[in-house]
DNA sequence: ATCTATCACGTTATGATATAACATTTCAAA
DNA sequence: TTTGAAATGTTATATCATAACGTGATAGAT
């Protein structure tokens, strides 16, 4: 579980919310746990406005396929991450494409892009729901 | 503007209303536009069912991070396709990431996650918006 | 020491996205 | 011509996210 420093209250529970949960969580997932709820934050906005902040300090990744936010497993790195994305379980794998880094530039400069964000995600079936589906 | 065939009444006016468009439209844009009134499409759930289908045969792409649609621009093709989203005017561009395939597989693999989808969006600003910007 | 700008936060309301549940219609294969 | 699968219609509701506006804490400038 990933150490984290320069955080305001709010954004400290919800990053230990996420850091403890096995897999991504939604905003209301957090709003419901009860780390959230036996530290005063009750409302949406709340969660989001932690989760922003969190995420702005990339200590968090927003998971865009399934509307939630998972905690970063690294320190923080430059690279685009990658998800792989359990449809059954909703475990979810974080790496990096330090290999496709090149690629994707190259295509972005071949359309006179700038890059800002990159999101890769990767959904399937984990190792255990693979299992478990043949038993 | 591709061509399709197969087609349902629903699907077929969806499928028209994002060929048309220069950019990613939500489910409730579609629902707005002139040709979905007209065509007596009214509800929201009409509007996801004609989607879902049209991403099934891959002529629909979601865009997970504006939680839009696009109409492929290519014959169906099975590389992961790749989106340079702009952030300011939202026009998209759609690519395919052969170069990836590789990587993405063996990244899976080591893993023993099996991969259905692949969703890779990169957010940023296109040529037309930093121009803009400068001037 | 206090003014003042900024940032985080609280509260209420609402907007935007997506699906559940169940009834009806369509239409092609048997 | 029956019949069964797929598509559609309709209503209601679940889920995800932000607007608007006010309050309180903090820190640098005077």
């Amino acid at each position: 579980m990933a150490k984290a420093t320069g955080l305001t209250h709010n954004q400290q529970i919800v990053f230990d919310v996420l850091s403890h949960a096995d897999r991504p969580q939604t905003a209301y997932e957090i709003l419901g746990s009860e780390l959230a709820h036996e530290n005063g934050l009750k409302a949406p906005l709340t969660i989001y406005r932690a989760l922003e902040a969190l995420v702005d300090k990339a200590l968090v990744h927003r998971i865009e396929s399934l509307n939630a936010f998972i905690a970063c497993d690294h320190e923080p790195h430059p690279e685009p991450a990658a998800f792989l994305i359990c449809r059954n379980c909703r475990k979810t794998h974080e790496t990096t494409m330090e290999a496709c880094s090149g690629i994707f530039q190259a295509t972005a400069r071949q359309q006179l892009f700038t890059v800002e964000q990159v999101t890769i995600e990767m959904s399937g079936l984990c190792a255990e729901c693979q299992a478990q589906a043949r038993s």
